[in-house]
DNA sequence: CCAGGAATGACAATATATTGACAATTAGAT
DNA sequence: ATCTAATTGTCAATATATTGTCATTCCTGG
C-alpha cells in the first residue's frame, strides 16, 4: 500500500534506535569522570526529574525498562551510597527510591556537564520543533502503554 | 540558568529512552510468532531499509550499537540461515550482510505485521509533525556522530 | 466487606550489549 | 608510494536487560 506516513514512521523508528544509542554514548562520555554508567545516570535523572517520589517499578516505567533491571541497579547504587530506599506511605513493601546526600552531590556534578550539553545541542533548534517532537513522542508513548 | 530549551531537551531525552523501550516491546510482541527478537528484527530492518549493502559495523552504526553486539547476532542469524555473508568488493575481510531467501520470507512476514502497525499508529498524526520530528532526530544524530 | 486481578520484591536463567585488547586491513594525507 | 590513523574481525570479560516464576501486597468491582 502506498502510504508515505508508513514509510516515514518506520524510518523514524529505526532512526530513534540509532539516536538512543548515541544519546547513551553521549551520556557515558559526559559522565565518565563521575564514575557513572548509563544504567546509573538514567536512574538518577529519572528520580531527579520526577516531582513525586518514584518506586523501582515507577522508574522502570519512566525509562521503558523492566523493573528487574532497575531493581538490580538501584540495589547496587544503594550499596554504593548514592541512593536510599525510604518508606513509602502508599505501599508497605515497595520503597521510594531517593537520592542520598552523596547522590545529590553526584546529581549536581551531572548537571554541571549536562546543562551546557543540552544548551549547546539545542542552540540551532527552534523551540517549536522541540515542542512538536516532544508532543509526538509522548503521543506515541501513550499509544504503546 | 533559565533556559526553556534546556529543560525541554532533557525532558525529550528521558522521554526518548522510554519510547525506545516501548518500541522494542512493541516489536517483540509483534514478531513473537515469527521467532524473532528485537536483536534480530532490528538487524533485518536495518538491512532491508538500506539501499546499498551493509557490513556488520555498518549495521552497528545504523542501529547505534557496538559492532561486536551486531557481529554476535549476525553470526547466529547466519547459522540459522536467515542472513548470508557475501563478498564485499570494497573490503577483503568485511563481508556484506544480506538476507537469505529464508530471510526475505521472514522479512515479508515482518512487513505483514509491521505495515498495519505503522499505519495504525500514524493515523491521527499529521505528516508534517512526523517530518519535523524525523528531521530533528537526524539533526541530533549528526551532532553526536 | 471481600474476592479476584494487578502490582511488587525476590530469585534464577538466559539474552543482549559494552568494553578492552590485538592483529589484519583499509583509507587518507603528504 | 609511503606512512599513519582509522576500521574491522575476533576473542574475552563484564555489565546490562529480559523473561519466567512465585509469594506477598495492593487495588477495585461487586
Amino acid at each position: 500500500m502506498h502510504s508515505p506516513k508508513r514509510v516515514l514512521f518506520l524510518d523514524l523508528v529505526l532512526t530513534l534506535f540509532r539516536l538512543n544509542g548515541l544519546l547513551i554514548a553521549e551520556g557515558d562520555a559526559m559522565t565518565k569522570e563521575l564514575g557513572l554508567t548509563h544504567a546509573r545516570w538514567k536512574v538518577i535523572g529519572a528520580i531527579a526529574l520526577s516531582s513525586a517520589g518514584l518506586t523501582v517499578p515507577g522508574i522502570a516505567r519512566v525509562l521503558g525498562q523492566s523493573r528487574q533491571a532497575v531493581q538490580r541497579i538501584t540495589d547496587v547504587m544503594v550499596a554504593d551510597g548514592i541512593l536510599v530506599y525510604t518508606d513509602n506511605p502508599k505501599h508497605k513493601r515497595s520503597a521510594l527510591v531517593t537520592l542520598s546526600e552523596k547522590g545529590q552531590d553526584t546529581y549536581s556534578l551531572l548537571r554541571e556537564v549536562q546543562d551546557p550539553w543540552a544548551i549547546e545541542n539545542t542552540e540551532d533548534i527552534p523551540i517549536e520543533e522541540l515542542e512538536i517532537t516532544l508532543r509526538l513522542v509522548r503521543r506515541l508513548i501513550k499509544k504503546f502503554n
